[in-house]
RNA sequence: UCCGGCGUAGCUCAAUGGUAGAGCGGGUGGCUGUUAACCACUAGGUUGUAGGUUCGAAUCCUACCGCCGGAGCCA
């Protein structure tokens, strides 16, 4: 076969020459003269034109299904009609096999069908889009660190014992002994840090919290940095830096898959340094304040108009329903009502809820930690990633160095992504210093013996550090504008999910 | 663990106490430079499971199972 193969995202390059092109079946549609196929092969998709006189291939294209795989050869030319502009006008097909009953239409489906079928639902033009963008974000945080000269060490998995609650780990039988899969490197990459100065690690961590909801997984990835003789700008800084430098490389590689998920890249253009700081403290009284209840009163107002609108929305395609004539077109108008109805009755929650959630911000009261409601509050006050400092020290870790200035409070950082997105940095400058950190896990009621090793590193040229983790599935459904976290991993693990 | 919602054809959903249906997908035939093609025909069901109420249950009641969302907890 004299003809080059080439992948489709290069076929433009090709334009009026006779290529081989090879990949699935994305989309089919026969008939007696002439045939459409829309072949796609992971680096793009391509409309593939065989007329009934090109035999054998007519022939075999009718043998064809969605997610077929095929061979075939033809001439690539610019058409109007093509979708993309490029199409081929097929010579020969070898159909390599035909993926009868394909389980997966081109139609909605239910989430938990979907996933049922992960293994082809990776396939989709929807999946891809993010799992290219996934690989960016991947890479890009690698870019940053490796650019910056941090080492990167990996930390081991299976760990002997929990760094904070013991309830949300996973165990596992090692030799006879029960050890725990890790939720985090940090207490490793602390002696790493001293070992190479600036270090993280990068890989995939477990909680076995029993979290159900569009936020959480039980396995997820988190790239941990940790910096020798960093105090708590230095880590907000490097924060900072690392979430510019993510949605940089998105927006810079990723237009399309962008406007395929249907995400405003608006709201990620937006995103530059300097990122608005609060402490703690400020948090407070930014929830207590006349300004938040006005806000909140603003999107209350926002929400019940919204509400309205919808209902409209709904009414009118309930009559454009009642005059469509074509089956499908009434399914899938069927189907924008029910979004439609999806989404007002969240509008309706967030109105029901919102007088308890103004109550709450209001009455807030100092030493609680900030909950789920009170980080959408504090971050749709801004149009960037929030950073927050300085919590009180009873609500964190033990590892966690006091502010010298405040020692109510904790020198630690978490990042807020904007659009109620949650939290996706979590950080803080670690305690140095011996009899402080033997103190404070006295008052945890831990044992130190295991912990020896740790405290070595207070024993012996002790200095000043400290890190944070940023959570990739988060940050990549934030970037991707997903309604789940579950989509930003190829194979998501939560409670009750354990297929394919 | 707690609160709320949902389980009907392979998939997405109708049927609100009275003969279980549609679209998509599958199959057969026709037809068209098609864009979720179109037209006709066709196959496909123990209505999640078990019990109860009733002349009669997909529909009402009870328990269980499964799924979804939220709270707590977190990235």
């Amino acid at each position: 076969m004299p003809h080059p193969t080439v992948s489709i995202a290069d076929l433009s390059r090709h334009l009026d020459q006779t290529v081989s092109l090879q990949g699935w079946v994305e989309a089919l549609r026969s008939s007696g003269k002439v045939a459409f196929l829309l072949l796609r092969d992971g680096t793009g998709s391509c409309q593939c034109v065989i007329e009934a006189r090109t035999e054998p291939a007519f022939t075999a294209v009718a043998g064809l299904h969605q997610e077929g795989s095929l061979r075939l050869t033809g001439r690539a030319r610019p058409d109007d009609r093509a979708p993309g502009g490029v199409e081929i006008a097929v010579e020969t097909i070898e159909v390599v096999q035909s993926a009868e009953g394909y389980p997966i239409a081109r139609k909605a489906h239910g989430v938990d069908f979907l996933l049922q079928h992960r293994h082809l639902w990776l396939r989709s033009a929807r999946q891809t889009a993010i799992a290219r963008i996934r690989h960016t974000v991947i890479s890009a945080i690698r870019g940053y660190f490796d650019d910056l000269g941090f080492t990167l060490v990996d930390t081991p998995i299976l760990a002997p014992g929990a760094a904070e609650g013991a309830g949300t780990l996973f165990t596992v039988d090692y030799f006879g002994e029960p050890v725990y899969l890790a939720q985090t490197g940090q207490l490793y990459l602390e002696a790493a840090a001293q070992a190479l100065g600036k270090v993280y690690c990068f890989g995939p961590t477990f909680r076995a919290e029993k979290s159900k909801t569009r936020r959480h997984l039980a396995e997820f990835w988190m790239v941990e940095p940790e910096v020798a003789w960093a105090d708590l700008p230095d880590l907000e800084a490097l924060a900072e830096g690392l979430i510019c430098r993510v949605v940089e490389r998105v927006l810079g590689g990723h237009r399309a898959d962008l406007d395929r998920l249907g995400r405003d890249p608006a709201p990620l253009e937006a995103i530059r340094a300097p990122f608005p700081r609060v402490t703690y403290t400020e948090a407070v009284e930014i929830l207590r304040s006349p300004e938040t209840r006005a806000t909140l009163e603003a999107e209350q107002a926002r929400d019940l108009a919204a509400v309205e609108a919808l209902r409209k929305e709904i009414a009118g395609l309930d009559s454009q329903l009642g005059q469509a004539t074509k089956a499908w077109k009434q399914e899938k108008l069927g189907q924008e009502i029910q979004a439609a109805q999806e989404r007002l009755r969240e509008l309706e929650m967030a109105v029901e809820n919102r007088p308890g959630h103004m109550e709450d911000a209001a009455a807030f009261a100092w030493g609680r930690d900030l909950g789920g409601d009170e980080e959408t509050i504090l971050s749709r006050r801004f149009d960037r990633p929030l950073v927050i400092t300085r919590y009180p020290k009873a609500a964190k870790a033990f590892y966690m160095k006091s502010d010298p200035e405040n020692p109510r409070v904790a020198l630690n950082l978490d990042i807020l992504a904007p659009e109620g997105y949650g939290e996706i940095v979590g950080g803080s400058v670690r305690e140095d210093d011996l009899a402080a950190l033997e103190a404070r896990m006295a008052e945890e009621g831990m044992d130190p013996a295991p912990y020896q090793w740790y405290l070595d590193l207070r024993r012996y040229g002790s200095v000043p550090h400290g890190g944070f983790g940023l959570g990739v599935e988060r940050t990549v459904a934030w970037i991707c504008g997903l309604r789940h976290i579950r989509e930003t991993i190829a194979f998501p693990r939560f409670m009750g999910r354990l297929y394919p």
